[in-house]
RNA sequence: GGAGGGGUUCCCGAGCGGUCAAAGGGAGCAGACUGUAAAUCUGCCGGCUUAGCCUUCGAAGGUUCGAAUCCUUCCCCCUCCA
């Protein structure tokens, strides 16, 4: 093998600062250098592998930190390859998981695939991505290759996953088909011959699995890549849709703007190196701000500013400057001066009289059932036209006319609603 | 195949014939305080036409005036032995 030449190298520390920044691992990184050299020497590019399972298609920002090392991965002139996880869905990724999944219609992987490429496609440059459906192999996969694959691993081996050996220590069923999820997804590495597959630090044995098997089937194998968790709007759990703690990719600028509002101060930082589009020079100015908040002048830099400047940032990456200036607007008139927001939802009703409560059930269609509608009056939670009301039985009559109302605004807790006579 | 342990309200987890819509913790929601932050205090936390009523404690039967608690069958999980 010849010396690689000046510039040659030059391109290699340039591309590895790029993958290098913001990964917790990279396993092992001399096989990585050697990749990009003969990369750059062939003009090949490396094919970078992310999977999903089209189970749950809501991508949220935890995802978009792999999203964005794609990204960063094509931008360098690589190869995405994208797994659509057709039949690893079937069986489920094990991870944290007490109970069996469910069962997917074909429909319904249909959809969710297409819901998540949808959203996959606002980070990930799709004219440089390989979209693949892993049921393209395993589904005519013969009995004797499903033994000879699963031959080149061992159970202990698969024990050693944190997953399996929380589940194991804690008593909690696995089953037998929940052992060839990592030896599925190893097996699509081999398939697409990937060069580099990313995924969260949670991920790491399925993707180191995949280095072992690809080496089995004598492929070369993988250099594995992986990033770090983002936790949840409540600071503490990771992010993720079953939690609830999770802003979506897909979700309106208000949503998005008042979600990254309610986050710890202390995950201000993190979310803007993992989730932002900020250098690194200006993320290191948010932790100096965070530190030390005295400015020059006397005055201090309140954290909630930091919190704005991050929460428009995440909005304009998704929706854009003009959404995301729309969105601290609306937030700071909403709860900063307290006032109605401009835009809400609106139920329309036929004039008559109704009780408050009811009227309030009406206003948040499917939100509150009866006795939980009627603690937060209780609790003095609920608002209208501005008034607090606490009598669940305060009649309201909707209409026009003198001591009727033309439209009920209703504000419970953070939310907004209105209600307007037909 | 054998022996033992277990399935309780969103989660963990008490209860083991009436006083149980079921202790305690967590999560969640709301009020106060605030910056839709943190911390703290308070309340709510199965449903309803809410001083009352209705439906829950793996499923179905049974015993009893009365069952989450006892019995039978079934389903599911875990541990050990093979």
């Amino acid at each position: 093998m010849s010396k690689p030449n000046d510039a040659v190298a030059r391109e290699i520390e340039r591309q590895l600062a790029v993958i290098r920044s913001g990964t917790e691992e990279l396993i092992p990184e001399a096989e990585l250098r050697a990749k990009l050299e003969r990369s750059i020497a062939s003009g090949a590019p490396l094919r970078v592998k992310q999977g999903f399972d089209p189970t749950a298609p809501d991508i949220h920002l935890g995802h978009t930190i792999g999203l964005r090392k794609l990204r960063q991965f094509q931008e360098l002139g690589h190869q995405v390859v994208l797994i659509v996880g057709s039949y690893t869905a079937l069986v489920g990724d094990p991870s944290g998981r007490s109970k069996t999944r469910p069962r997917l219609t074909e429909e319904a992987v249909q959809a969710n695939a297409a819901t998540y490429m949808e959203q996959f496609f606002k980070v990930v440059d799709q004219a440089k991505t390989e979209v693949r459906w892993n049921g393209e192999w395993f589904s005519s996969m013969r009995f004797t290759e499903v033994l000879h694959l699963t031959s080149q691993f061992t159970v202990a081996r698969l024990l050693e996953r944190d997953d399996f050996d929380q589940r194991w220590k804690a008593r909690e069923p696995i089953g037998v088909h929940e052992l060839f999820y990592p030896l599925m997804q190893a097996y699509d590495s081999v398939v697409v011959r990937a060069d580099v597959e990313i995924g969260a630090t949670e991920q790491k044995f399925n993707l180191l699995t995949g280095r072992d098997i690809q080496i089995a089937y004598g492929v070369p194998p993988q250099v594995i890549l992986t990033l770090p968790v983002l936790e949840g709007l409540d600071g503490v759990r990771r992010m993720s849709k079953s939690l609830g703690n999770y802003i979506g990719v897909a979700e309106p600028p208000a949503e998005m703007f008042g979600k990254a509002m309610s986050i710890p101060d202390s995950l201000i930082e993190r979310y803007f190196r993992l989730v932002t589009d900020a250098t690194p020079a200006e993320c290191d100015q948010v932790t100096i701000l965070l530190k030390h908040p005295e400015l020059p002048d006397g005055s201090s830099v309140n954290p909630m500013t930091l919190k704005k400047d991050l929460a428009h940032r995440i909005v304009r990456q998704y929706h854009g400057a003009g959404a995301a200036d729309l969105a601290r607007d609306q937030f700071e008139k909403q709860f900063s001066r307290r006032e109605a927001p401009s835009e809400m939802p609106v139920v329309r009703v036929p004039a008559g009289k109704f009780r408050a409560r009811d009227l309030m059930m009406r206003a948040f269609p499917g939100q509150y059932t009866g006795s939980a509608a009627g603690a937060l009056f209780r609790q003095g939670a609920v608002h209208l036209n501005g008034e607090r009301i606490s009598d669940i039985g305060r009649e309201i009559e909707l209409g026009h006319g003198p001591g009727k109302l033309e439209e009920a605004v209703f504000k419970v807790g953070r939310r907004f609603a209105k209600v307007i006579s037909e």
